[in-house]
DNA sequence: TTGATACTTAAGTGAATGCTTCAGTATCAG
DNA sequence: CTGATACTGAAGCATTCACTTAAGTATCAA
């Protein structure tokens, strides 16, 4: 299992291809089999097993075969710990830029004393 | 100016690096010089500067020199978008599977009858 | 003016990425 | 049994990445 930080690495990094976002955009709205993932894609059927690969290894994506066909599905547990770590760092800026913005409001008030 | 597309791409990419993950980890918490940023990287001044370079070509990162220190500040209007999109395609997947557990407790109850 | 500080830039290197082609192997449909 | 379908896996290749070293250039402090 990998730590928090390698998960993070490769969650990101797995978003990083559009390609691969347009896969995980797909699977968003409903479970895909590999080739209806590679239909939208100007790609070869091999390039996009190997983006499934890198979507797979980041966990942002499972998959099963049943019979010759390969079912992908989202697996949206692996999607959460990215957005929260976008939304702390965004947030305590965004706490930071208030406290600054309340202590200027401060200043002002005290120089036109 | 970048595309949605290609911001998305930098962003991700930007973010999938653990040295630049703990850069923006830090400016979260308020603005830093080159050498603030540096201080707790195992990595020569130079490999910061590059990754300083990656971050501000993904808009995550501002910058600007006074005197002879650059002083380094987060953009969180940056951060939006890939938060948004981490956002969308885990609600529109938690949607769907509301629905699908809704679906299957009416067949459910349809076979209970 | 001299030395320390704070970057800056270029060049090099090994590893990882994002593809491709080609040659398979199962599975299903008739 | 025989194609067609749905992948699978290996190899190759150009590009990008994540660093390093080395040699700068400004700026500030005394």
């Amino acid at each position: 299992m990998l730590q928090y930080q390698e998960k993070l690495d490769a969650v990101f990094h797995a978003l990083a291809d559009p390609a691969r976002r347009q896969m995980v955009e797909q699977l968003s709205r409903g479970p895909a089999s590999v080739s209806q993932l590679a239909e939208p894609l100007a790609m070869t059927l091999s390039g996009v097993v190997q983006h499934l690969a890198v979507l797979e290894a980041s966990g942002l994506v499972r998959s099963q075969k049943v019979g010759r066909t390969r079912t992908c599905t989202l697996d949206h547990n692996a999607i959460h710990p990215a957005e929260q770590w976008l939304t702390q760092r965004r947030t305590a800026w965004e706490k930071r830029l208030d406290r600054l913005g309340a202590y200027l409001d401060a200043t002002k008030e005290e120089d036109e004393q």
